[in-house]
DNA sequence: TCGCAGGGCCGGT
DNA sequence: ACCGGCCCTGCG
């Protein structure tokens, strides 16, 4: 088991607010799958202590996922703006953006479209069940390590190019089993995806808006929890809520409006400014 | 039990 | 620029 100094890093909120949909907590440990590794992580102190599967002891998987290299501290500094994001700030610190792994934020948005967090995480799991890849995580007893569960990651976009839709259908995906298809194919065939790092923010939103299934806000989405694009944020019904009650945007306003006014106003961080509101005004109407 | 909304998108008007 | 439909689930 690995120890690592981190404080300030709400792992609860962070994990299971809904950037990623394969964590789980059982009042101790945080167990996940992702699409090329499953960890666990716990909280001590200040410390986190932690294990990854099936490599071990892979720092620099848990470094690029949680982005421990970012100046937190600044970054609030940076959407300390006014009063409703202090007040967010106040109910959720240590709330951190992830960067996950780009194939797996897409095809994971891809289920997002009309569900709540609780049916895509069920999409998600259903997915890995079916079509992932199978790997052990121990646990030490007496310092013996003793297998403590199987868990199974997230489908590679080449195993998902391959299924038939009757078949994926059965994930409860509905509608969007064939997006899911055509794009796990764009980024394993076609190769699509391939030099998107290189890609400024509004390039990378084209590409993506150009497979059927990713609109604004699924791109938006992909871009900000895949690629770290830390000046846009998604907006979803709750975004929309923020904008409306707290900044006095028209509800008419068209999401480009949306998109230009808070990354203007959050200077290059609306991402986290967005992340925050997302949280604080969704709990606060009783989604707790 | 039923109705509704859920981290929307697309195609027809 | 608007609007209904989509496949299904959890929740009041």
């Amino acid at each position: 088991m690995n120890r690592t100094y981190l404080p300030n890093y709400n792992l609860l909120i962070t994990l299971l607010g809904g950037q990623s949909f394969g964590w789980d907590f059982d009042g101790e440990w945080f167990y996940g799958f992702t699409i090329d590794c499953a960890a666990k992580i716990k909280r001590e102190g200040d410390d986190i202590l932690w294990q990854t599967y099936p490599i071990k002891d892979n720092y620099e998987w848990l470094s690029k996922y949680l982005r421990l290299d970012v100046d937190y501290n600044n970054i609030l500094n940076q959407v300390s703006k006014d009063q409703h994001v202090k007040a967010a700030i106040e109910a959720y610190p240590g709330l951190r953006l992830l960067k996950q792994n780009f194939e797996e934020t897409l095809l994971s948005f891809l289920c997002s479209p009309t569900k709540s967090i609780v049916g895509i995480r069920q999409c998600t799991r259903l997915m890995a069940e079916k079509y992932g890849e199978k790997v052990k995580i121990f646990k030490q007893n007496n310092n013996v390590n003793v297998l403590e569960k199987e868990v199974l990651l997230f489908p590679k976009a080449s195993r998902l190019a391959e299924v038939e839709v009757e078949d994926l259908l059965k994930c409860k995906v509905g509608f969007r089993a064939t997006n899911i298809i055509s794009a796990a194919r764009a980024f394993a065939v076609e190769k699509k995806f391939e030099n998107i790092e290189l890609l400024t923010t509004e390039e990378t939103l084209e590409l993506l808006k150009s497979c059927r299934g990713i609109g604004d806000k699924v791109a938006d989405c992909i871009a900000v929890y895949g690629l770290a694009k830390d000046e846009i944020t998604p907006f979803d019904v709750w975004g929309k809520r923020f904008a409306t009650n707290y900044y006095g945007l028209s509800e008419k306003a068209k999401y480009d409006e949306l998109r230009q006014w808070f990354k203007n106003y959050f200077n290059g961080y609306a991402a986290w400014g967005g992340q925050f509101l997302f949280e604080y005004i969704r709990k606060s109407n009783g989604r707790g």
